[in-house]
DNA sequence: ACGTAGGGAGAACGATCGTTCTCCCGTGTT
DNA sequence: AACACGGGAGAACGATCGTTCTCCCTACGT
């Protein structure tokens, strides 16, 4: 048991190398298209310490998309958590997204890529991507109540749609500055939506 | 020259079941996940046929992109057909979508799946999706024009996000009844942009 | 100092895939 | 009736991929 820690230690230096590489060369180039080969020499490791980590490729997919399911929403809590107006709030999930899309290696959501790779063959990465969009929807859910949304449920979906749709016009490059154009559309449906006896959301204020 | 005219006939036979298996097998499974023996085994062709239609797999891809690019189109163009008012052709697009989603082998956007899967290691999907969306975001712009909308642009770039979106949530089941929703999130886009000298979008119909 | 456990490098293995080749049969022509 | 041609079925080939195995070296315990 305590003979094997420095072994540990050096096991989970290696796990966290080989998940950046695999999630690099993953999000980059798509699941099927990178081998395990690839991740080694991008990891720096061996092949038979890969498999230690990881068991199996599908172990490797499932962490990658933990991973960045986990860092995508602690992206997104440091983006809102100095924004106090509970509708710039809302706003600011779109700043978010202009941020992100300017990044160079974006390439879209990596659940919507994995989804639409191996669909409803590989049910781990189905669930992978219902819980990271689930997560969002609820996000979005507790921004638009307190928001004073008439119909919070309503309006989040709504607002997801609008997220969903400016990352794949993003990615593919379809419609000029999507982070912007959904920003000013989230605008117009915070207004329509707006509770007549909520005060916060009845000003004009663009 | 006329020798070769039942030949032919039958290669084009050929090719459109080919197509046809291809665009199935495909669409629902992903691109790299079907191989050329099984696209030959649903076409019910012989392998020396199937590369004497399309001379490698690349190929094939491209012409399944361009057959669903026509038919997605067209069936589009059918739906939009019967409606004459402006402002119920664009809210008829959400029509179009809901009817769509509820096929039994709908599985999101052919070019966003195939975008996500290949990526830029494939120009002509890249091309492809490109294409196939910019004519998207080129009718949804003659809508809005049409509609009265003060941008037109603008107002089809917020849709066109709408459409996007709605499609994604759709095949990942992330939000209930995304057409619905969408349509919904168009109906208050559309009140505000109406141009305010344009009487055909004053009224508030909803 | 010596034996041993464990890790690195990469060969090896079985499966699969895209693509081509071989063999065979049916058909139409003279 | 003999023959040349084209297509069908599938074996074969080379490449690649996920996974495992072999060989060698190094570092530590006694």
């Amino acid at each position: 048991m305590d003979g094997t820690r420095r072994v540990r230690m050096d096991g989970e230096e290696a796990r966290r190398r080989i998940l950046d590489a695999a999630e690099r060369l993953f999000y980059a180039r798509g699941i099927q298209a990178v081998g395990m080969d690839q991740v080694r020499d991008a990891a720096g490791v061996s092949l038979k310490r890969l498999y230690q980590c990881y068991a199996s490729k599908d172990a490797l997919v499932e962490a990658y998309l933990e991973h960045r399911d986990r860092r995508w929403n602690d992206a997104l809590s440091d983006h809102l958590g100095s924004v106090g107006e509970p509708r710039e709030r809302v706003l600011a999930v779109f700043g978010f997204l202009a941020e992100w899309f300017g990044t160079a290696d974006f390439r879209g959501c990596a659940f919507v890529n994995a989804f639409g790779e191996l669909g409803p063959a590989s049910p781990p990465v189905v669930a992978a991507a219902r819980a990271h969009k689930n997560a969002l929807r609820g996000r979005l859910r507790t921004l638009t109540a307190e928001a004073g949304a008439a119909d919070p449920d309503l309006l989040a979906d709504q607002l997801l749609l609008l997220v969903e749709g400016a990352i794949v016009a993003a990615a593919m490059g379809t419609a000029a500055d999507p982070a912007e154009r959904a920003r000013s559309a989230a605008r117009a449906l915070l207004d329509a939506a707006a509770a007549p006896d909520h005060p916060l959301t009845a000003h004009w204020p663009s």
